[in-house]
DNA sequence: GCGTAAACGTAAACGCTGTAAACTGAAGTG
DNA sequence: CACTTCAGTTTACAGCGTTTACGTTTACGC
């Protein structure tokens, strides 16, 4: 209400200093493998837990916090080295911006089980709203919006779709930057659910260790998942070139550590 | 070592009587929506919480035991539901297995937290060889194992796979009833890891809710996905009789909790 | 049949957790 | 300057996993 243009005061500036050192305390904490804790990032911080409170409202929300900006920060990432891509390649940026979601998860369990396992059935919708906040959802459904604008990603009408599955892609909860894409269109965002699902499998999968460690490090059934989705997504002339993109990124991840 | 043939002495009938009703009152807590916590367990149980520790040796391991047994108790109520298509139906069966494990999933999500959910990076090989002997994957792989045998799924040659994979093909670590299938079509493997990723991956999708509430319960995104198997499983001539199966069971949760 | 040892259980305690209440001191505002 | 807001502390409570030391019951070998 209040900060309308009007530069931030200096008080409000300490605060945002103090969310900022909770995120990053929190993060190190989880980097480190130890539980986190209200009591643990308080006392890193220097000071007693019940002060912590003047911040979050609860552990539940200090997790929420941190989830959101592990998030947004990872996201940031893979852009980074997406953007490596002419803008112009939206289906090459893709692909890379999925292996290096992937790298992200396997190298920081903690930080993809805090963000992307954590159960959101709890406590009603306050979650839910931050859910679909998401800052990578954000992004990935704009990269398939790119795709489909360069390449045209075949996608149901909206008659061919579930009525709920309709009604939910005219009127979408889940992150998805939805706005700008025609009703006509909103089909896509099936497209993007049902990628998105099976991306979001093969991490947790892979992530969470229900799997073969040896085929984990190969990354076969994360590559043959991506590689299946090629088609659908109407990339199917780029598909010896996205392969091979696809593969040399992999390869940097079994490489020993290299310089 | 010594049980063998020999019956149970009196004092094995009770210490197996207890671990039975620490799984009892565990589940019942689960579902209750109390944490799982060895206090209240043992608080339950009419005891005081060290003498759990003449069970279980630490907290973890009581979880890891009330998984197991949540995994087997729900593959036997999967097994029965599959069991009433006929013997020779193995991939109706698959089809309804596949329903009841995503119906079970939504129903009792902690439980599915708990038994799929559940980190096993943790604490060395442990978990993993417990992870080994889940009742479900041994299920599933038997399913498809069936499916093969009488329509002949199309599997990769061992050639054809990555060195890695097929390494890990010839010699599982993931559950997998694996040593009555010759090596040469150990390739099923693969099929099964893969098609066990894309259901995972939907399902803990689903049940962890990081998807619109209304595509959750119209179940167009787990239908979609298993529908898409269903060709790569050499499945294509039963489509619409397995479609038409699906839908049926898939109906059944959408009933209001019909009669 | 009795002694012994293992198995089962309790009580007390330690250090950790999230959270609530009351209180103190400083920063900013009229 | 008076006054409010904000940030922080202290104290306290209930609950957690776990350890240690101590009893009691049960089964088994001599």
């Amino acid at each position: 209400m209040s900060a309308l243009n009007t530069p931030p005061t200096r008080r409000e500036r300490q605060r945002a200093a103090t969310y900022d050192e909770i995120v990053a305390v929190s993060t190190a904490l989880l980097d480190e493998g130890a539980e986190l804790s209200l009591r643990a990032v308080a006392a890193r911080m220097g000071m007693t837990a019940p002060a912590l409170y003047r911040y979050v409202a609860s552990y539940q929300e200090l997790v929420d916090l941190v989830a959101f900006e592990l998030d947004k920060a990872a996201t940031a990432e893979w852009r980074a080295e997406a953007d490596r891509l002419p803008e112009d390649d939206p289906a090459g940026r893709l692909t890379v911006a999925a292996v290096c979601f992937r790298r992200w998860a396997l190298a920081k369990p903690r930080r993809f089980g805090l963000v992307f396992a954590n159960p959101v059935t709890s406590s009603g919708s306050e979650r839910r709203e931050l859910l679909t906040l998401s800052t990578s959802g954000h992004y990935f459904t704009d990269l398939l919006w790119q795709i489909h604008e360069k390449y045209g990603i075949p996608y149901p009408a909206l008659d061919d779709l579930d009525p709920v599955v309709r009604e939910s892609v005219l009127d979408p909860l889940i992150p998805a930057k939805a706005e700008h894409i025609p009703a006509a269109d909103r089909g896509l965002l099936w497209i993007y659910m049902r990628s998105w699902s099976a991306l979001y499998g093969v991490v947790t999968l892979e992530s969470t260790g229900h799997c073969d460690p040896r085929v984990l490090q190969s990354g076969a059934l994360f590559r043959a998942t991506l590689i299946d989705w090629l088609d659908p997504l109407g990339l199917a002339e780029e598909k010896p070139r996205l392969i091979a993109l696809l593969d040399a990124e992999l390869a940097k991840d079994r490489a020993p550590a290299g310089r």
